[in-house]
RNA sequence: GCCGAGGUGGCGAAACGGCAGACGCAGUGGACUCAAAAUCCACCGUGGGCAACCACAUGCGGGUUCAAGUCCCGCCCUCGGCACCA
């Protein structure tokens, strides 16, 4: 009597896969269809949590299923090695940045192994080593050429913490995204950016070709992000001034002939120039400081109060020629559309809330299209819907829709305005001043200016060895053999760019280089990622619905340009598991409640813990973490391997024939069970893998199989040891995806030949699954009272007539006129008494 | 405020418009044991009944249907995203 060791089953069944290279994914191979299978990336902290162990459970339980329905599957890992905590490291206590993310990847890279995720770990990469970030400098470069890499001089959201630069995607509610205690900072230096606003509405259509593959919270929220908006563009001139317009963006242009103010955000260009000279602007400068100065929460901004200032000077709105103050306040945002815009009380709650305060006119220009009029004085809020113009000139009497083409296409035939479309999304700025994390690859000359490094120079080392303070600017200016150079164009004296580039850079193309690992001369083979590509499916946690996805889409669009791929997108289905969380919370270090994956493998095995994820909740809900949960799974597995191991001896002997058919007119009573819930087990399994993707019921499916065999005890008795030795055969087979060490030692025990990553996925049989007599529930308007069993391939006439005669149905009709009688093949009969 | 997901036993959860609660956890009773652990068997939504059985029950209120957890309309609550975006 063997006793289930998981530890042992574990270590034995990986030196064997090891050892047959089992997991080797085959460039160019057009033998068999292909299936790139990919997790995200993890950047490595040292330790394996249960997310990652999650993710890479779902994600190894579909690369076997796919290997086993014989796909060449291509299911790679590396690691996201760049970035800060790295660098913090270093600083707090010594160890230089390189090795304590190379021991922190050893450490992930064992747990890895000892979870015996089927990874082509020949195809492992690190983005810190050169032979990886050299590529990011090439992309760069191509992108300097193109002009979608730039340099400008602008206000960028500073961590005070980190000491750097953050992109808008790295600011969450006006903290930073690493330090949620630490309120952002507003700066200005010069920045390298990213031309992603070229590509927005490329991003926005290819959302298209994503629907139905990819998650839709995750398209609306990549959407949004966006925020495409069109609006028109109107130039309102400075009264009795000789000075440039004041551009205005809105999207309700019909509602123009309300304007009471233009209104400019306190950091608008044009301010110092309109200040000066009007009386007091001393004191105004004092009130333009304090507004600058707000605070950064987002959450805070929009339940601020509004408040503004008249600057003493007056606009003349283009439409009406009217004349209209112009004021600072503090709700208009510099940063998008044109910094300035058009109050209009009576249709935007904004204005009508500022107007209130300020004793501005309200005006009403667009009425209901039904229901009693507006009035000013009757408005308790502002009109925000689409109407009907009143008061506005030509215009009047035009419905909103109309009039907004209208009055945009007048605007631009007299020169002071015209159509617009705006977007939220921004350049994305990479610059950051940091050490541990790709150099960008350009220098700066006296003669020459900015002058990208040549190809053939590549990559431009990080030099290492390095004190790191975290003080002030970038490391890198403080590293003089890095700093002084040469100007690649005429030789002379030069200074290095010494910002290294952001680490979503490297996330956005990595999975490119899992096809071509190793190559030294591009960044991977064309005809090698065309052959892999596209992802087929992508496995990662909703936390990245935005940055790193909508950065990928946006590399791919310019590698698409470049001629290096022919795809316009590079993952074709994208699933977001949820979170593991212990105690209703996520886990983390700071709550205490976070439960390693080695001291859970150490404890009960990697196969129990592999099949508690999948069990405890489809894959794509937050999973709850329940150290009894993982019990019961254990006890499953040990019921398993007993049951398999009773009955091996008997059966190690007998061939395995799959294409000997059970043959139901001479099989025992007990064969026909075991069969049938085999077969009906295999089909519902396989559809979970195929379609829906809810391991959680595969697991409880296999679980109500092992009780039908329990049941059917002893096994030895009325079943043929070759019917037995199939029908265990397939139970093993479809543990195997999900617990598949446990799967190969009980497939070994069976005596079956190699290792079941050789075998096929078996194929259920529809014959076999087939009941030949089922339980029909019979209602009596619309609730149940009786249930009959009857053939199953009785027509519905005479399963009516069995519904009605039956004995406990019978009383209940008795003497009562019957209205209707439905039924549903092979589902239930339903009895309408009048 | 806008957008999205979701509310089902003590808990995690099942359920092509067709028997609500599969499967598991916890719990209760029993077998095995000197005893415990492990294992095995039985029970396990609420109320009534000795029982067969009956009634009620999927956040709340309506509706469609022979039949609604599932579809439609209106609310409430929880979680996630966006947020003074003009």
């Amino acid at each position: 009597m063997a006793e289930y060791d998981p530890q042992r089953i574990e270590a034995k069944w990986q030196k064997v896969w090891a050892g047959r290279d089992a997991f080797r994914a085959v460039d160019n191979d057009a033998s068999r269809p292909k299936y790139y299978l990919l997790e995200m990336l993890p950047y490595p902290s040292g330790t394996l949590h249960m997310g990652h162990m999650r993710n890479y459970t779902i994600g190894d339980a579909v690369a076997r299923y796919k290997r086993m329905c014989g796909y060449n599957v291509l299911h790679p890992i590396g690691w996201d090695a760049f970035g800060l905590p790295a660098e913090n490291a270093a600083i707090k206590r010594g160890i230089p940045p390189r090795e304590w993310t190379n021991s922190n990847i050893a450490q992930m890279k064992a747990v890895c192994k000892r979870f015996g995720f089927s990874y082509d770990w020949q195809r492992e990469i690190s983005t810190c080593e050169p032979e990886y970030y050299r590529w990011n400098q090439w992309f760069f470069l191509r992108m300097l050429e193109r002009g979608l890499a730039y340099r400008k001089r602008s206000r960028v959201n500073w961590c005070p913490q980190c000491q750097t630069v953050l992109a808008n995607e790295q600011v969450i509610d006006g903290f930073c995204w690493q330090h949620d205690t630490t309120a952002v900072e507003a700066k200005e230096i010069d920045q390298w950016f990213l031309r992603i606003t070229k590509y927005s509405d490329a991003l926005l259509d290819g959302v298209k070709d994503l629907a139905g593959g990819w998650p839709e919270r995750v398209l609306i929220m990549q959407q949004n992000w966006i925020g495409k908006s069109r609006g028109t563009r109107v130039r309102f001139a400075v009264a009795e001034m000789k000075t440039d317009p004041l551009e205005i963006f809105t999207t309700r242009v019909d509602t123009i002939y309300g304007v009471s103010a233009v209104l400019l955000s306190p950091a608008h260009k044009n301010l110092p120039e309109l200040l000066a000279g009007v009386p007091g602007s001393g004191a105004i400068g004092q009130q333009l400081k304090a507004m600058q100065q707000r605070s950064v929460k987002t959450e805070e901004i929009a339940q601020a109060e509004k408040i503004g200032f008249f600057t003493g000077r007056f606009a003349v709105n283009p439409f009406s020629g009217q004349r209209v103050p112009i004021w600072v306040a503090n709700f208009v945002l510099a940063e998008y559309g044109t910094g300035a815009v058009m109050a209009v009380p009576a249709h935007d709650q904004r204005d009508y809330e500022f107007a209130e305060k300020y004793h501005l006119p309200v005006k009403v220009v667009v009425q209901p299209a039904s229901g009693a009029p507006l009035s000013a004085d009757r408005m308790a809020e502002a009109y925000v819907e689409y109407g009907r113009l009143a008061d506005s000139g030509p215009y009047t009497g035009l419905a909103s829709e109309q009039a907004i083409e209208k009055m945009a296409a007048d605007a631009a035939a007299k020169g002071f305005g015209a159509a617009e479309t705006t977007y939220r999304l921004k350049d994305w700025g990479i610059s950051r001043q940091r050490y541990w994390g790709t150099p960008i690859p350009v220098v700066y000359c006296k003669n020459d200016g900015v002058v990208g490094v040549p190809d053939d120079q590549l990559p431009v080392r990080l030099p290492e060895n390095v004190t790191l303070t975290g003080q002030g600017k970038s490391p890198l200016a403080l590293v003089p053999e890095f700093l002084n150079t040469t100007c690649p164009k005429c030789g002379g004296p030069a200074e290095r760019e010494t910002d290294t580039m952001d680490t979503f850079i490297d996330s956005s193309w990595y999975f490119y280089r899992y096809t071509d690992p190793h190559d030294d001369r591009a960044p991977f083979d064309k005809a090698k990622a065309a052959y892999w590509f596209q992802i087929d499916q992508y496995i990662g946690g909703v936390e990245h619905a935005i940055l790193h996805l909508i950065y990928s889409r946006f590399f791919c669009k310019v590698m698409n340009e470049l001629g290096l791929v022919n795809h316009r997108e590079p993952v074709k289905r994208l699933f977001s598991q949820g979170m593991v969380l212990k105690d209703g919370a996520k886990m983390s270090k700071s709550k205490g409640n976070v439960v390693g994956a080695i001291d859970m493998a150490d404890k009960y095995g990697c196969d129990t813990g592999r099949m508690y994820t999948l069990f405890a909740a489809p894959p794509e809900k937050d999973l709850e973490w329940s150290e009894q949960g993982i019990e019961g799974s254990a006890r499953f597995l040990n019921r398993v391997f007993r049951l398999v191991d009773k009955h091996a001896e008997r059966l190690r002997a007998v061939t395995l024939d799959w294409s000997a058919r059970t043959d139901f007119a001479t099989a025992t009573a007990k064969e026909k069970v075991l069969v049938r819930k085999a077969h009906q087990t295999l089909k519902r399994v396989t559809n979970d893998f195929e379609a829906r993707w809810h391991f959680n019921t595969s697991v409880a499916l296999i679980m109500e199989f092992v009780n039908e065999l329990t049941a059917q005890e002893p096994l030895d008795q009325d079943v043929a040891p070759a019917v037995l030795k199939r029908v265990l055969s397939i139970l093993v087979l479809m543990l195997f995806p999900m617990t598949p060490h446990v799967a190969e030692e009980m497939w070994e025990m069976l005596g079956n030949s190699g290792t079941i990553g050789d075998q096929k996925w078996p194929a259920y049989r529809e014959d076999l699954a087939r009941e030949e007599q089922i339980e029909i529930p019979v209602q009596v308007n619309g609730r149940v009272r009786a249930k009959v069993v009857v053939e199953a391939d009785l027509n519905d006439d005479d399963l009516k007539e069995r519904a009605m005669a039956d004995a406990r149905i019978a009383p209940l009709v008795a003497g009562k006129e019957v209205a209707r009688v439905v039924v549903v093949p092979k589902k239930l009969v339903n009895i309408v008494l009048k």
